[in-house]
RNA sequence: GGGCGGUUAGCUCAGUUGGUAGAGCGCGUCAUUGACGUUGAUGAGGUCAGAGGUUCGAAUCCUCUACCGCCCACCA
């Protein structure tokens, strides 16, 4: 026995050196495992990427817990003699990015982007995003990762450049990606634009004026925006304002002066809010754009990109929003045009999630996909759409889940996919960023060119936008694999099998990819999607720096160690459910390690080598022991296939701390002091077969104590438990 | 406003097609130089949120109610 047996395990002592041992034999790549011929090279293929953290920072408890799930997934196919590739990568997370090193700069310099400029700026986010870029691929590499480094992708490197190009640019040919002038979220700090789903709602509460508009009342809470109402719109079924007729001309006395307003009947309006009358202001507001779309009515700009009132606010011209809005009610109150004001109207505010300012829609040109657009599938692998079938990225997205060929688990997260694609509208791409993949369109004179290049001639001019990050991440499944050109990688392992991701990000990603992967390939980007859930604290709170209760993960590592610190993340927390962690249960599990530790000891101080040769005839008592260890391989097996982790790594740590410990070996004793020597032999081969299966069994879920020990073993199938196959088990 | 989830032992959660309630942590008692200073044995503790229904039988299926949480939404 080794003589490192006798202290108790040192997870800090050994982590390191053993995921050195692993990164060092090549194996995380399946291609040196087909040529050690640890798989045969047409075995079946396991493929997963591993969602790219943001080089915004550092990694949380969160990507821990992503980590820890999908490196047992990839393990467990590993030892199962599949072909598998988990592909390690980065995201430039556009937004989150620029506006994080902007107020960095201005912190310390008092400069904006635009002092600086943009090669400038460009600049100083590399050397951030590099920084970054290295402790986040140590900290993948400590949770004990089986990633495949060779294949490490980066969501603004060459090869991914090249794919957002071209996919960009096909999907322009198609029809499906259009400039147009829409409203859009517009945020006035940042100055760019958002998609609907970087967006959040925060409560509050504002006054709510009520305003004489000639012969009616209107309500609003933003009487900023009201200088160019000119537009009156009521439900056309509503008897109060019959007399009204679509299009009459009343004629009123308004902020600045005199105005001729229209009546408009639309059944966009609610009959039961406030006066049921209102009026709209299009250019700020998207339910009065429709509205102005649908009866072709003129759009005014009231506030500009600044958050500054234009011209047409007469007096009050050229001054902030916020400043504003007082004014102008004390000059509607002078023209006795307030009828009454409410206090305490409750709504909720559009906020930037990635910069925290409020939200002014605006209508601008800008770049979409179109979601509804027909468009033939030329060749699809996509059940219930033909080949050379006319379809829609909607029809299309809502398909794939449909018919099973991609499986949401938890299931309940299938209702919440339908229910986000029925609302989905045209998809904003375009952000005035700098940070990013820069649109691939230029412009001289009155033409457009749309290239994967730049023309060749002089004078065109570049659009300035950069694309929405999700753009680029919809295609990570394939531009990882080297799409657009068709690498054996790609042919060979896309579809991915899994996609694991929290579920936060099912909007933003996952139907993105499956968007993205249905119009480019035909096909789906992966199999089955399984989400987990939220890291929260003991209390349930959600994690964050201002409650300061943030469990960094890298110190629990350094505490407790990478295996206590998976296990912890796993154990006790059902798919999609969020799991509240704290110090202590980790601490538990690093209990664990020196259990199984211990065990080791135990059994092999109690054997020598020359007794593990052969199986010798066993007692009747042992081959039931066996039976009992079938019983558990079958059983954890059965739930790891179908993603239930937890129940497979609880049966196991049962197994191991209550069976091979508590009950197993105490009676061992007895046997190995006894004087049948048979009996004696049966037993001693039966534990370290007990020992080498329970160290596969838990190789997926505590991958650096079970390789520590199993290279002390004796006599193993191969030198590293980490390509060691899986225990077979009867059906 | 629409939708989803939760409510099971002091705490965190399991409970797989309905068959007399489970685990971890914590707690009580006893043992222990023990392979494990990170141990073992044993015990206490639950009308499975509430009400009604289906059933021979419900934590599990159906209906309603209450509370907690989350997501979505164009009430100006």
């Amino acid at each position: 026995m080794d003589d490192k047996f006798l202290k108790p395990y040192d997870p800090q002592a050994t982590e390191d050196k053993i995921y050195q041992k692993w990164e060092d034999s090549g194996f995380f790549n399946p291609d040196k495992c087909v040529e050690a011929g640890i798989c045969s090279a047409d075995a079946e293929t396991f493929s997963i990427v591993l969602p790219p953290p943001n080089v915004t920072g550092t990694l949380h408890m969160g990507h821990a817990a992503m980590l820890a799930i999908e490196d047992i997934i990839v393990r467990f196919n590993r030892m199962r003699g599949k072909k598998t590739l988990w592909i390690p990568g980065t995201d430039s997370a556009a937004i989150a990015t620029q506006s994080k090193v902007e107020s960095e700069i201005y912190k310390k310099e008092k400069k904006t982007r635009y002092d600086i400029g943009r090669e400038e700026l460009m600049k100083r986010i590399n050397v951030f995003t590099e920084d970054s870029k290295s402790i986040i691929l140590n900290q993948l590499r400590k949770m004990g990762s089986s990633l495949d480094w060779s294949r490490y992708a980066y969501t603004l490197d060459e090869k991914r450049y090249h794919a957002v190009m071209t996919a960009f640019v096909r999907m322009y040919e198609a029809g499906l990606i259009y400039r147009g002038a829409r409203i859009v979220n517009w945020d006035p700090a940042l100055q760019t634009t958002v998609s609907d789903d970087e967006m959040v709602r925060k409560e509050t509460k504002d006054k709510f004026y009520y305003l004489k508009y000639g012969p009616f009342i209107i309500g609003t809470a933003r009487p900023e925006t009201k200088f160019g109402d000119k537009y009156v719109v009521m439900h056309p079924d509503d008897k109060r304002y019959s007399k009204y007729k679509h299009g009459d001309k009343i004629e009123l006395e308004w902020i600045n002066g005199p105005i001729t307003a229209t009546i408009i009947k639309d059944s966009a309006v609610d009959m039961e809010f406030g006066t049921g009358v209102m009026t709209i202001t299009p250019w700020h507001d998207l339910t009065d754009f429709e509205i102005a779309e649908r009866h072709d009515l003129d759009k005014e700009q009231i506030i500009d990109y600044n958050g500054k009132l234009l011209p047409i606010a007469g007096e009050f011209k050229g001054m902030h929003i916020k400043k504003a809005r007082d004014l102008i009610v004390e000059k509607l109150e002078k023209k006795g045009l307030v009828e009454s004001i409410d206090e305490g109207y409750v709504h909720s505010l559009s906020i930037n999630d990635r910069g925290g300012a409020t939200i002014e829609p605006q209508i601008k040109e800008q770049w979409f996909i179109d979601v509804d657009k027909e468009f033939v599938l030329e060749d699809s692998k996509i059940e219930g759409i033909r080949s050379g079938s006319s379809t829609t990225l909607k029809k299309l997205m809502k398909k794939t889940v449909e018919s099973g060929q991609i499986d949401i688990l938890p299931e309940r997260f299938k209702k919440t996919y339908y229910h986000w694609i029925d609302n989905l509208r045209p998809w904003c791409i375009s952000r005035q960023i700098w940070f990013g993949h820069r649109i691939p369109v230029w412009y001289k004179d009155k033409k457009m060119y749309v290239g994967v290049k730049e023309p060749e001639k002089a004078g065109w001019e570049q659009d300035p936008d950069t694309l929405d990050t999700w753009f680029s991440s919809g295609l990570w499944t394939f531009s990882t694999l080297g799409w657009p050109e068709t690498t054996s990688d790609l042919t060979e392992y896309h579809p991915t099998n899994v996609l694991e991701t929290g579920y936060d990000i099912i909007f933003f990603w996952v139907a993105r990819m499956i968007l993205m992967s249905g119009f480019h390939l035909g096909d789906t980007p992966f199999k089955t999607v399984y989400l987990h859930g939220l890291v929260r604290d003991e209390k349930g709170q959600k994690m964050s720096k201002s409650i300061g209760n943030i469990i960094d993960p890298l110190d629990m590592i350094q505490k407790y160690g990478g295996d206590a610190t998976r296990l912890s993340l796993i154990i006790g927390v059902a798919p999609g459910n969020d799991l509240k962690l704290s110090e202590n249960k980790i601490k538990g599990y690093k209990h664990f390690a020196n259990k199984i530790w211990n065990i080791s000891r135990f059994i092999l101080s109690n054997i020598e080598n020359s007794e593990l040769k052969e199986r010798p005839p066993l007692t009747e008592k042992d081959e039931g022991l066996l039976r009992e260890l079938e019983e558990t391989v079958r059983s954890a097996t059965e739930d790891i296939e179908k993603y239930r982790l937890d129940l497979a790594a609880d049966k196991i740590y049962q197994y191991i701390w209550h069976s091979l410990a508590d009950v197993i070996l105490e009676e061992s004793k007895e046997v190995l002091n006894g004087e049948d020597s048979y009996e004696k032999l049966s037993r001693k081969w039966t534990l370290y077969e007990i020992l080498t299966t329970s160290l596969k069994l838990l190789h997926p879920f505590m991958p650096y104590v079970t390789e520590e020990i199993w290279s002390s073993l004796p006599k193993k199938d191969r030198e590293l438990l980490m390509v060691t196959k899986w225990p077979a088990h009867i059906n």
